[in-house]
DNA sequence: CCGGAATATTCCTTGACAGGAATATTCCGG
DNA sequence: CCGGAATATTCCTGTCAAGGAATATTCCGG
């Protein structure tokens, strides 16, 4: 089990970049570091926190390492968004678009 | 145009616990302090910042405030979610598994 | 206009994390 | 066994955010 958590993980931009990368094809680190143009240190470094949520996993091949994608944790993501996509699924946002603006006309606020 | 990130507002927990109480109905302050059992200059300030990323809105009632859910912007992660949702849709992930089995036989890593 | 209730803001301290630089590890070929 | 390539780990530092405590604001009733 991942000894962390998916929500603060992807939280970080650059860890979602990598996952972009990651979702066409595995890799190894030099290309993520060639194409992110970021210092080696950090991309290992982020690529060990994505491992650490059980959103990548690791080939190892000689000496490098090729990592690949393991979309299943996102799962939880989707999960915990379910009940919220029902509130836009009916065109509710329109609605709740409408109630907004109702307020806004009575008060200025937010 | 909110002044805040998404994917790191919903990294708290707190925050994820307050938009799934106002899942069901639009809350006062006191309501949520009360639920969540935290002090109140906090859940002001867990609200300040979901209303800076537009997740909720502000209805007021004389000295008090009723937060409203605001889904409109979840679907920024609904469609950043999209690509991988494909990956698991076809058992994918079944497959996926398989061959992570075959490389952790390989050798000890992960 | 005053007091109190509801809520927001500020100040402070602490912990987590990103990035840079330097160093350590692991693996292969010779 | 040695050197170099690929990658990981550690150390350091600055920044940001959460929580607690204290204070400020806003609103209503009287």
């Amino acid at each position: 089990m991942p000894t962390r958590d998916v929500f603060s993980v992807i939280a970080d931009p650059t860890r979602r970049q990598i996952l972009d990368l990651l979702c066409q094809r595995e890799m190894g680190v030099g290309e993520l570091v060639e194409t992110l143009g970021l210092a080696q240190p950090n991309v290992s470094k982020h690529l060990r926190t994505l491992g650490e949520a059980d959103l990548v996993h690791v080939r190892i091949d000689g000496p490098r390492r090729h990592y690949r994608l393991r979309p299943d944790r996102l799962r939880e993501l989707e999960e915990w968004l379910a009940p919220y996509r029902r509130m836009w699924a009916d065109r509710l946002d329109a609605l709740e678009r409408h109630l907004d603006q109702l307020d806004d006309h009575d008060h200025e606020e937010d």
